[in-house]
DNA sequence: ACTCATTATGTTAGCGCTACCATGCCGCGA
DNA sequence: TCGCGGCATGGTAGCGCTAACATAATGAGT
């Protein structure tokens, strides 16, 4: 009497089955498609025709479950719609998918409010690596990631304790920097209009203290909700408008909102920059191209996620790291908004 | 004599660690946590405590590889560097994660060549679903998806012949309607902007019809190569002021690009539209905030990805998908630049 | 001829989970 | 008292693959 019949299945061709047709056991199938340098000429190209005869595609799920290894690495962004993000997201889909991973892509929002479920989602993936778009603050957070054991690189930001490993700058240093530049070129009447996030509040900190320290009294700030929009900027600026006229320029937590700023003033007959300076910060396609020209604080988004893809790629490879913080700095960038 | 010391595992915890500490059996535990609804109210409360003294996250790959389902949806984008389809992304991620799956995101580049080894990888994973940017050309692409069994949405394109679902548009249409909008407008002299994709082509080309068919004779045309950037746009409008002064709109296949050619001509000292108009293609959050405003296509990229998801999740859910081609359609938007 | 390294292939035992079927228990109606 | 249905839980057998070890065949060195 057979056994109860096999419940499962799903009819696709499996690595036996090739075996079957090749006259060869399951394994060598298998060394043949992962390395094929131990496998002899002739059982190879056996191989290779039952493949092509069955249209065998290998389960990487069942190989990951059997090696420990998913090939695949988890990419967390608040969001991308828009966003600075994207030249690192697209570094690290490219530098990913020439070593062979896949990327997930995870959005945790501005919030933080998902980002410990989505967490959840991804740690039960089993990922060779994950990386984080800004640095994780939630403690529970930190403790799952840590005890998952999986290579973390946190971007985008930097602190002295890390989870694992980092990419990033300074925001704060950003923020003074800026403030210097300002100064030097002769505005003593800075506002800003910046982004209800992290980071930006960094940013705005850096600035705001550092305007302080040079003598500047009192600075208008108008909070915008992240992720920022065009719409955001005008409508920042309008605000600005309202309660303080005689502001001289205006430092903004992204170049979107700048161009907004830009926008709006504008559509007020106002100069740019001779009534009102512009500075934005992210260097996005479009800076340099816009009326006039955008100051701007540029981020070189793709080597934060090439070193970002390198550190993960490295860890899995058991290379040598180096230096698991990487401060890649930023560079204000001139043109003639200000 | 005790058999080879297991050789495997991460030392992570297991469903059985956690079904030891609750005094019960593991697949008590994987009901626990899958459908709590048919366990009882104490013993789930055992259970519950067990998992968080331990700290334990499901191994979804291993769950995955019994139960055929992975939890995973791809998604094929030829880019994500400012394009169109962030939107849609975005749409798919948050759909997608509301219904408990994961998003894988490749980028096929817009050559097409590495779209049949990204196949490969994608359906060795056995996702869910599959989610892709344009419609499917190559034959052998075909092929696989469909012996694969997967679910499959083609979006952003139009055919007779999907291979399994599909959402989009005409591109054609688009560009018959720009043309009879442009010529309704009183241009005689249109010149395009556009981008060396397929689907910019089939824009291109039912605009250069129907022109042809209201009695424009030639039209300019510059090519430019995608992805779209503001910089060729600039260019563009360069090399077609070189040959021809004379036009007095450029339909442009992106709104990047309009954006480029705006700024070109207004670094030359014409006036947009008075001198040259301009038309662009996507809608995206810029255009309405430019000066002057674009005029442009809009594609609703939100819906696009909404309802791909939803095709996906219920085939996946066994739920009637209703009409498995959807147009949806498009809309002129009247704006200053035209 | 005999060792020993090298190369090519095979056997076995899982990876951690869930589908399927089985079992035990309870209460209810006949 | 028995049978029966419904509920809660358990046992077993894989899902399709690869790690680890085992074995067979070959050739080189002495």
């Amino acid at each position: 009497m057979p056994r109860r019949a096999s419940r499962r299945g799903t009819g696709n061709t499996t690595l036996t089955d090739v075996a079957k047709l090749a006259g060869v056991s399951a394994i060598t199938v298998s060394r043949a498609l992962k390395t094929p340098s131990v496998v002899a000429e002739q059982t190879l190209a056996r191989i290779h025709d039952a493949v092509s005869r069955t249209g065998y595609v290998p389960n990487l799920i069942a190989g990951g479950l059997a090696s420990n290894r998913s090939g695949l690495v988890a990419a967390l962004v608040p969001t991308i719609a828009g966003s600075v993000f994207l030249d690192t997201v697209q570094a690290l889909t490219d530098a990913f998918d020439e070593a062979g991973f896949q990327l997930m892509l995870g959005q945790s929002g501005y919030t933080g409010i998902r980002e410990d479920a989505l967490i959840n989602a991804i740690v039960g993936r089993r990922p060779d690596g994950i990386v984080l778009t800004g640095i994780m603050h939630s403690p529970e957070g930190r403790r799952r990631l840590l005890a998952s054991g999986i290579p973390v690189v946190e971007t985008w930001d930097l602190t002295p304790t890390p989870i694992d490993m980092l990419v990033g700058f300074s925001h704060e240093a950003v923020g003074r920097e800026v403030a210097d530049f300002l100064f030097s070129r002769g505005y003593r009447r800075p506002a800003m209009v910046t982004a209800d996030d992290y980071r930006a509040g960094l940013r705005r900190s850096g600035f705001e203290r550092r305007m302080r320290a040079l003598g500047v009294a009192a600075m208008p700030v108008q909070v915008v909700p992240a992720p920022t929009t065009l719409r955001n900027g005008r409508e920042g600026l309008s605000a600005l408008r309202e309660n303080d006229a005689g502001i001289d320029v205006v430092f903004c937590s992204s170049d979107v909102l700048a161009h907004g700023v830009i926008t709006e003033a504008q559509a007020r007959g106002l100069n740019v920059p001779a009534d009102i300076a512009v500075m934005g910060f992210g260097d996005l396609a479009f800076a340099s191209h816009i009326h006039p020209s955008l100051s701007t604080v540029e981020i070189d988004g793709v080597a934060i996620g090439r070193q970002a893809a390198r550190f993960i790629i490295d860890r899995i490879e058991g290379a040598d790291i180096g230096e698991r913080i990487r401060d890649i700095g930023f560079s204000i960038v001139e043109r003639d908004s200000v």
